[in-house]
DNA sequence: ATCTAACCTATACATAGGTGTGGTTCGCTG
DNA sequence: CAGCGAACCACACCTATGTATAGGTTAGAT
């Protein structure tokens, strides 16, 4: 991860990413959301976006539908594939249903047909800032156990999901080719490195591990 | 549960529920379903449906968003409510995005305009079945594990509780005040009776205990 | 060549967990 | 009241686990 040191500098607040080619509708919207608690930034364009934009700050996208190059639609799908998990809010002046339930089906938050009510907005908004505050909490949990995990050895690792499974050290033992004893130091190790004082957090931990996790990019 | 025996005689194959008020899409869908591996119903309106219906059958439901009586949206939520979790799949032939948006926020699967092609609707019932057998397997586990749960004694539970907390035997009889030869006695008949011979699976076994139940009805 | 990390082993002791036998008490129910 | 199940305790015995000490080998880095 080359930007790192770029995302630990980013305040901490929401921000709510506006895309849309209509610059009065841009305009409104910023106002909107920056008169209530949240940061807002602005784009023309899908391109604009992704080239400006840190999409890995606490957020959400309103996203118009109809835009200049790729579809609205075709965005998710990208922003998706390139592992970019924030909710997205889609508006149109020019929907069809099959085109919101698409959307609804790729992970969309809600799907507002202009004209709407501020409200509309605000709470469709206010939907996606608590579901990627979720999302970023979970997100923060497993990454926490990724990292202490990754402080394993692999063996000390082979005898956690040992461990996890339920086996007695002298299966582990049995298993691994290795003594007992060995086992109880790897053992040992684990707990320390993980942080857990009993199986049972242990296993709760590793349970984390296989979800919360999302390849940045290929 | 008063009709557990009906729900026990009921074939096993999955079934398409149509609720439509138009005569001849009524047919044209049952014939349809049938001329494919599914049992197919059909009724005129949710009422028909509530009151003959056995909607606790492996299925789904093709659902009209206009009918007589009650709009299907409304019934999308009466059934959830009674604890109906059915996938359903909404048919329209007048529809807006609102109402789609809705529907599938609700947790519909799929939302089609009329006329749609066979392909469309077999696409979404197919998925429609495929949610609701995954939805019956992480049931029927989690009533499994209910199931052993509920032949504990008061203080099993309780046992059992701090165990999966991680917590040793001896802060158990702490807690409880009790000796630590009780608890062990305790944690032995809980270790037989939940049907594991670790920690391990104990913690998992438990972790599916919130999960999957839904109170049929008050 | 030396150092280090990862891996392995052994002995020894301490603590934790599991099982069996036997017995007490209480409250409920036939 | 007798029987039963739940809950409790104790003693004894065994197994499993944890920790510490004191080593060993190997492969890769300095």
């Amino acid at each position: 991860m080359p930007d790192a040191r770029k995302l630990q500098k980013e305040p901490p607040g929401p921000v709510v990413f506006i895309i849309d080619d209509d610059l009065s509708m841009r305009e409104a919207l910023t106002d909107l959301f920056r008169s209530m608690k949240f940061d807002a930034e602005a784009f023309e364009s899908a391109t604009a976006f992704m080239e400006t934009a840190n999409f890995n700050r606490p957020g959400c996208i309103l996203l118009d539908v109809r835009l200049p190059g790729v579809s609205g639609l075709d965005f998710q799908t990208q922003l998706e594939r390139i592992g970019c998990q924030m909710p997205i809010v889609f508006m149109t002046g020019f929907g069809d249903i099959p085109m919101s339930v698409r959307a609804m089906k790729a992970g969309a938050v809600d799907f507002l047909t202009k004209p709407f009510k501020d409200q509309d907005i605000l709470d469709a908004v206010a939907a996606a800032m608590e579901r990627d505050a979720a999302r970023r909490r979970q997100s923060a949990q497993s990454e926490a156990v990724a990292s202490l995990a990754g402080s394993l050895t692999p063996r000390e690792r082979e005898v956690m999901e040992a461990v996890v499974k339920g086996l007695m050290n002298k299966q582990i033992a049995y298993e691994l080719g290795i003594s007992e004893v060995t086992v109880k130091l790897h053992r040992g190790n684990v707990m320390r490195k993980m942080e857990v004082r009993s199986v049972a957090e242990l296993v709760r931990k590793t349970e984390m591990l296989g979800e919360g996790e999302r390849p940045p990019v290929s």
